[in-house]
DNA sequence: CCATCCGCAGTTTTT
DNA sequence: CTGCGGATGG
C-alpha cells in the first residue's frame, strides 16, 4: 500500500485530517462524516508514510466494540497485525497499565474489579457496618458520591472539613469503602482510571517512560471524556500529539459526567491545535440533515457546523399523533409491514425511543402482527444474577480475600448461613484487620460459632477449597463447567420451573461455552491464570448481544443505544413533552440542551426515511397521563414534514383546531405550553390552559388558582415560568 | 433462617 | 403496571 491507496476514496476535508501534521488536531465531525474512516485512516497514515512505529500509537475509545471495530479495520487497511498497538477503552488501558505495574500501584497481583452493580453491594454493605440509615442515605446517592469524587480525583483524605455534616458523613462512608476495597484487593471502574493516573503522577520515570514510548494519541467520541479520562490522557500525552474526534453535538452523556467543554476548549488546551471539520454527510437524505440541522441550531454555543449530503432528496417526514400509545404501536407495525411490502427488509428498520419502559407496548403490537424483532440493551450477559453468582465462585476460587463474592455467595444457594452469622463474620473481620473467609476460620478454630452455624460454615468453606483443589489445572471451561455444578447454582436455578429458571440455567451453561471459546493474549497479563483473565474479561466486557443482522429482524432501542447506529428507516416513537424531552430536564437548559442534541442524534440516524411517533395519552406507571406533542417536532420546518391526521375522535378535540404540529410551533414561539406552571405578579400561580397567536401577538389562557381562566398577552403579562 | 405479602418508586448507560 | 426492599409469619 502506497500513500495513493490511503487517501483514495477519502473527501478533501478528511484528507486533511487524515494527513494533518503532526500536531495536535481535532477532527469535528459531524454525524455521518465519515469519523471513524478518517480515525482508521490516520492511524495508517502515520504508519505508512510518516514512518511511525505501530507500537508507539495509542488509540482510545469508550466502548469495546468500538475499539474492536477500530482494531479490525486498521488491520485491514494495513493487512497486518495490530498486536503491538495500544488499542481499546479508557478502562481496558488503564487495567493493561496496572497490570503491568501491580506492584507499583500496590494491588495485588490478581486483583479484580468490581462492576457497579458489585460496588453498589459493597456501598450498602459498608453502610451497614458503619449503622448508617440507608434512606437517609441511600446507596445510589453514596455510589454517585464516591465515583464523583473519583472523577475529580479527589481522595477521602483530599476532602477538607467543610462544617457540613451531610459531607462528612459521606467522606466518613467513603474512607470506610476504600478500606474495604484496599483489604479486599478489588477496584471498580473509576479506580482503574484513578489509580493508572495516580501512578503516572507519581512516579516520574514511569511517567517519563510512557511518555517518550507514546508518541501518537488518538481519540474517538471525544466529547464523551469526563474529567478523570482527560486528565488521564494528557498525562499519558505529555508533549505527544493528540488526534481527537468528537462532534460536540452528540455529547447525550453529560448525566454521567462526560463534560462537553473538553471538546469546547480543545484549542485553548492545546494552543498549536488545528481543527477540522468533517461536514459532508454520506448517510441521510437532505430533507433529513436539514430537519437535524433545524433541530440543532437551537441550542447555544455550539462549535459550529452545517451537515450537508448530495444525492436523492427523498421522502419527507412522517408524523403521526395517535390517540394513544397503542395506537401509537399499531401504526408503527403498520408502517413495518408497508416497508416489508414495498420490498424492504426488517432488519432495515430501528425503533427509537427515550426509555426502555416504552419498548413494551410496540413489543406487544408487534408480536400481534408476527413481526420478528430485537431489543437492544437491558440486562448484559455477564451482569445477570445467575451469571454473577457463578463468577463470584470463581472469584473465590482464586483469591479468599474477595470479600465482595464472598458475601454475594455465602448463602446463594440457601444454606442457612443468615444475616445473624454473617454479622458475626463481619464483626470478626473488623476486630482483627482479616477478610472475611480469615475470619470465618478464626470463628471456627476458636469454636465461636452455634453448632448449626459452624456446620454450616464448615460446609461453605470446604466447598470452595475442594473445588478449587479439583478444578486446578483444568482447561478453562471445565473449571467453570463443574464450578456452576457444584457450587448448587445449577441445581438451584432448575428448580424454577418457569420461563426464568429455565433461562438462567441456560445462561449457566452459555457461561461454559464464553470459557470455551475465551482466547487471551498471553503476552497482556502476565503472570495470571487463565482464569483470572477470564475474570477479569468478564468484568470488563458486559458481553454484548453481538450481531445478529442474519436475522431479519425490527430493531428497538433507546436514543442513546442508537448512537453511532444507522438504519433505512428510523421510527422515534413518543416524541411528547414530558417525554422527550423528558420532564427531568425540564429545569436547566443545559439538560434540555442534552436532549436536544439526543434529538440530533437520534433523527441523523436515519438514511432514507424518518418516522415520528407521539400518543395524546398513554398509559405511564400505571396511569393515564395526557402530553402534548414535542417542542423538537416544532423545530423542524413544516415543510419537511408530511403530518399523517388521525381521523377525527369522537368527543371533544383535543387541539381546538389546531394540528399537533401547529401547537408544538407555538409551543417553541412562546417558550411555554400548555400544562405550564407560571406565576404572575398580580394573579399568582396558575396553569396555562391554552395559547394562541405568533410572535409578539403570542396570548395565553392562564387558569389561576385564586383569580381564575384569564387570556394574557405573552408580550407584557411577564409570567414566569415554573418548574 | 426462609418464603410470602405489602408499600414504594419509577430517564438515559459503559466500563 | 412492574420490580425491589422491608416487614411479617412459618
Amino acid at each position: 500500500m502506497d500513500v495513493s491507496d490511503i487517501l483514495t476514496g477519502l473527501n478533501p476535508a478528511q484528507c486533511e485530517a487524515v494527513t494533518a501534521p503532526q500536531n495536535a488536531v481535532l477532527v469535528l465531525a459531524g454525524a455521518g462524516s465519515g469519523k471513524t474512516r478518517v480515525l482508521t485512516h490516520r492511524i495508517a497514515w502515520l504508519i505508512r508514510v510518516e514512518g511511525v512505529s505501530p507500537c508507539s500509537l495509542l488509540a482510545v475509545t469508550f466502548t469495546n466494540k468500538a475499539a474492536n471495530e477500530m482494531r479490525a479495520r486498521v488491520e485491514t487497511l494495513l493487512s497486518s497485525s495490530t498486536r503491538s498497538m495500544w488499542i481499546g477503552t479508557f478502562h481496558g488501558l488503564a487495567h493493561r497499565l496496572l497490570r503491568h505495574h501491580w506492584q507499583e500501584v500496590r494491588l495485588p497481583q490478581s486483583f479484580q474489579i468490581l462492576d457497579s452493580d458489585d460496588q453498589l453491594r459493597l456501598v450498602k454493605r459498608i453502610l451497614r457496618s458503619l449503622e448508617i440509615d440507608e434512606s437517609k442515605w441511600p446507596p445510589k446517592h453514596v455510589q454517585w458520591f464516591i465515583n464523583g469524587r473519583k472523577e475529580e480525583g479527589l481522595r477521602p483524605q483530599h476532602l477538607q472539613e467543610t462544617g457540613d455534616p451531610a459531607q462528612a458523613q459521606l467522606v466518613r462512608i467513603y474512607t470506610a469503602y476504600e478500606a474495604a476495597c484496599c483489604k479486599a484487593g478489588v477496584v471498580d471502574f473509576t479506580e482503574l482510571m484513578l489509580r493508572s493516573l495516580e501512578l503516572l503522577h507519581e512516579k516520574s520515570e514511569l511517567r517519563d517512560y510512557y511518555q517518550q514510548h507514546f508518541r501518537h494519541l488518538l481519540v474517538d467520541e471525544f466529547q464523551d471524556t469526563n474529567t478523570l479520562q482527560y486528565a488521564w490522557l494528557r498525562l499519558l500525552a505529555g508533549s505527544s500529539p493528540v488526534f481527537a474526534v468528537g462532534d460536540d453535538d452528540q455529547s447525550i452523556y453529560g448525566w454521567r459526567g462526560a463534560r462537553i467543554e473538553h471538546i469546547r476548549d480543545f484549542q485553548q488546551d492545546f494552543p498549536d491545535a488545528q481543527m477540522i471539520r468533517l461536514e459532508q454527510n454520506y448517510r441521510s437524505t437532505p430533507y433529513i440533515l436539514d430537519a437535524a440541522n433545524a433541530v440543532i441550531a437551537h441550542n447555544d454555543g455550539r462549535l459550529g457546523k452545517n451537515l450537508w449530503a448530495e444525492g436523492e432528496r427523498g421522502e419527507i417526514l412522517r408524523f403521526y399523533q395517535a390517540y394513544n400509545d397503542l395506537d401509537e404501536a399499531r401504526y408503527i407495525a403498520d408502517q413495518i409491514k408497508d416497508w416489508v411490502a414495498r420490498g424492504g427488509r426488517r432488519s432495515e428498520i430501528a425503533i427509537l425511543y427515550r426509555s426502555n419502559a416504552q419498548s413494551r407496548v410496540i413489543e406487544e403490537a408487534l408480536i400481534g402482527r408476527g413481526i420478528p424483532y430485537r431489543v437492544y440493551g437491558g440486562q448484559r450477559f455477564f451482569e445477570r444474577t445467575e451469571v454473577k453468582d457463578a463468577l463470584a465462585y470463581l472469584r473465590l476460587i482464586t483469591r479468599r480475600t474477595d470479600d465482595v463474592s464472598f458475601e454475594r455467595i455465602i448463602n446463594q444457594p440457601a444454606r442457612s448461613i443468615g444475616e445473624r452469622t454473617l454479622q458475626r463474620l463481619r464483626d470478626q473481620a473488623r476486630e482483627e484487620g482479616v477478610s472475611l473467609w480469615e475470619a470465618a476460620a478464626q470463628l471456627l478454630t476458636v469454636n465461636e460459632l452455634t453448632s448449626r452455624a459452624a456446620g454450616a460454615v464448615q460446609g461453605f468453606m470446604r466447598l470452595i477449597d475442594e473445588l478449587a483443589q479439583t478444578v486446578n489445572g483444568l482447561p478453562l471451561d471445565t473449571q467453570v463447567a463443574l464450578t456452576v455444578e457444584h457450587s448448587g447454582l445449577l441445581a438451584f436455578f432448575a428448580r424454577d420451573k418457569g420461563e426464568r429458571g429455565q433461562a438462567r440455567v441456560e445462561n449457566l451453561e452459555e457461561l461454559t461455552n464464553a470459557a470455551r471459546v475465551f482466547h487471551h493474549d498471553p503476552e497482556e497479563h502476565t503472570g495470571l491464570s487463565l482464569l483470572d483473565t477470564f475474570l477479569a474479561h468478564a468484568a470488563l466486557e458486559s458481553g454484548e448481544g453481538g450481531g445478529g443482522a442474519w436475522d431479519d429482524c425490527v430493531q428497538l432501542m433507546t436514543l442513546h443505544a442508537a448512537k453511532g447506529l444507522e438504519f433505512p428507516l428510523v421510527i422515534m416513537s413518543g416524541m411528547e413533552e414530558g417525554l422527550f424531552p423528558h420532564r427531568m430536564s425540564f429545569d436547566e437548559p443545559g439538560r434540555l440542551e442534552e436532549e436536544r442534541r439526543l434529538c440530533y442524534v437520534g433523527i441523523t440516524r436515519a438514511k432514507r426515511q424518518l418516522m415520528l411517533t407521539a400518543a395524546e395519552t398513554r398509559r405511564l406507571h400505571g396511569q393515564q397521563t395526557y402530553s402534548l406533542p414535542s417542542r423538537f417536532i416544532g423545530e423542524i420546518p413544516p415543510e419537511l414534514i408530511n403530518e399523517v391526521r388521525p381521523k377525527p375522535r369522537i368527543g371533544k378535540p383535543v387541539w381546538s383546531g389546531d394540528t399537533p404540529m401547529q401547537y408544538a410551533r407555538r409551543t417553541v414561539d412562546s417558550g411555554l405550553w400548555v400544562g405550564k406552571h407560571v406565576r404572575h405578579v398580580k394573579f399568582g400561580d396558575g396553569i396555562v390552559i391554552d395559547q394562541e397567536g405568533q410572535g409578539a401577538q403570542i396570548r395565553v389562557q392562564v387558569n389561576f388558582k385564586d383569580h381564575g381562566q384569564k387570556w394574557l398577552v405573552l408580550a407584557y403579562a411577564k409570567l414566569q415560568p415554573l418548574v
